[in-house]
RNA sequence: GGCGCGGUAGCCAAGUGGUAAGGCCCCGGUCUGCAACACCGUCAUCACCGGUUCAAAUCCGGUCCGCGCCUCCA
């Protein structure tokens, strides 16, 4: 399995810590809002990521953590005039329907950042003591950056540049820092704002150390995996390393995985421009289904463009998925025959090879757009040879397959048994009597009556079949 | 200014030395009462210029175009 690592901007074989098992990281979002699309692009890749290392046997402790203070939560909470957890744990709980609707697994672990102060006091002061930090008149603590050697080596930034191109940059109230790059790891209270009680002040901690802290707590001191958007690279993740390598004394994170930006219409998502889209947006449209392999269908560290054309298009393949899935089903019920046959064994060999095709591409740093087309090779390979004279053990096979590689992508493609009401049900039954009577104008008038409560008929080989539109 | 990424068919997107995967959309056909589904078939020489090589979309140099990051936006 190659994993490509922002730290040394290479393919590398990924080679756990402990064998047989996976520490990952992955951040998460800061809980102000419902989660918006470019939420979603790391949650499904990372998933995913998870997902097929399972598939290959690996036991993987995924924490991902939610951000719930931060300055755009207690702006929210003034806005409505409640305590800023009252915001938090709110979009926490919508945040989680979202997943759940993109078939994004729970983490082992989400921790929240108000509940590891503890922590944080002590990595903190742990800094101080070390001399890699130290706090200033007012009591904010800031991280003395230039002690840690090794600062940029993430980003790949040397500190020098980082300075003087940034000069024009500083703000008042950063004269007190030591060095401009110096960042906050605590800061003050102001007035009405959330805070805990501190040795260098009322207050409360800086973004990035969170993150530092949970993952000691949660994975240990070094772990696997560390990952979330390229944006996090600089300074987010750098400073992480820092914090946490200059006060464990070993390295942080082995791999440092980060996905693409997500634009819309080829234009960076945001508010000012009116084309921001909340996850909870496009579920009014779309099954979430259709986002997850829309995302999929790029690599995760290519940009992708959002629009309404695309998730058109990512509809009508996911269907053909689905479509092909149904069908087995069907097939697998008219069956006569149990046993596999000796050609029979000879496809599912032929068959096996996409699977193989599917693996080898996630092996190659989770190529998943060449992974689904492994499952679109497979599927066109099972419409072709599944029919009712197949043994089921055959179909059953074939229907195991793409089963297993479209979870892997955490893909649903079984519909769940729908029950059909049941004057939906006669007015089908009274359809296929006007056909066997030839009376196509009363069938139409019935498909169309149906089609106008949103059901869809197809009258195949195997009969009639309905899906909802 | 510094660092970095990308330009492959109408659209999306793999492929990083040996004569272009896959999906969507068109078009022709089979099936079908029709439609839908499915299947068969058709559809590109890889931004441009030059170089290296027996051989390049793939390596090197240049040009044009688009994009990202550079202190809290996934």
């Amino acid at each position: 399995m190659k994993i490509y690592n922002t730290l040394t901007k290479k393919k590398e074989d990924f080679i756990p810590l402990e064998p047989g098992k996976v520490k990952m990281y992955v951040c998460g979002p800061t809980v102000y809002n419902l989660i918006h699309i470019g939420n979603a692009r790391p949650m499904i890749v990372f998933d995913t990521v998870r997902r097929y290392m399972e598939y290959k046997g690996l036991e993987v402790n995924y924490v991902s953590n939610f951000t719930d203070v931060d300055d755009k939560i207690i702006k929210k909470a003034v806005e409505e005039g409640v305590e800023a957890s009252v915001i938090s744990q709110r979009y926490i709980e919508e945040c989680k329907k979202d997943m759940a609707a993109l078939n994004v697994k729970p983490a082992t672990m989400h921790p929240l950042a108000t509940e590891e102060i503890c922590g944080m006091l002590d990595m903190i002061g742990d800094l101080i003591e070390k001399g890699y930090a130290y706090a200033a008149e007012d009591g904010t603590v800031y991280f003395r950056t230039r002690s840690f050697k090794e600062y940029g080596k993430l980003s790949h930034k040397n500190l020098d540049d980082l300075q003087g191109g940034n000069r024009s940059l500083l703000v008042s109230g950063e004269h007190q820092k030591e060095d401009s790059l110096d960042f906050v790891l605590w800061k003050p209270k102001k007035d009405g704002e959330p805070y805990w009680e501190s040795p260098w002040c009322n207050g409360r901690p800086g973004w990035h150390i969170e993150c530092s802290v949970m993952s000691k707590k949660y994975l240990g001191e070094q772990i696997d995996i560390h990952a979330g958007g390229e944006d996090l690279v600089f300074p987010h993740h750098e400073n992480e390393i820092a914090q946490s390598e200059a006060a464990n004394g070993k390295e942080f994170a082995k791999y440092w995985m980060h996905n693409a930006f997500l634009n819309i219409d080829n234009k960076k998502m945001s508010k000012s421009l009116g084309n921001f889209f909340t996850v909870r947006d496009i579920a009014e449209k779309y099954d979430l289904q259709i986002l997850r392999f829309f995302m999929l269908s790029a690599h995760y560290r290519s940009q992708l463009n959002f629009s309404a054309e695309l998730m058109d298009a990512a509809k009508n393949g996911y269907e053909r998925i689905l479509t092909s899935v149904e069908n087995l089903k069907y097939l697998l019920a008219e069956s006569t025959v149990d046993v596999l046959t000796e050609s029979e064994g000879e496809m599912l060999v032929e068959a096996n090879s996409f699977v193989t095709k599917f693996e080898e591409a996630m092996e190659d740093d989770f190529n998943t757009a060449d992974a689904l087309s492994a499952i679109f090779e497979l599927v066109k390979y099972t419409n072709t040879q599944a029919d009712s004279k197949k043994s089921k053990e055959f179909l059953q096979e074939l229907l195991n397959k793409i089963k297993v590689l479209a979870d892997i992508c955490g893909l649903v493609v079984e519909k769940q048994a729908e029950i059909l009401d049941t004057d939906i049900e006669e007015l089908i039954k009274q359809r296929q009597e006007a056909r066997k009577e030839r009376n196509f104008q009363r069938a139409d008038e019935i498909r169309d009556e149906l089609l106008a409560k949103g059901i869809v008929l197809e009258d195949t080989r195997e009969g009639v079949k309905w899906k909802r539109a």
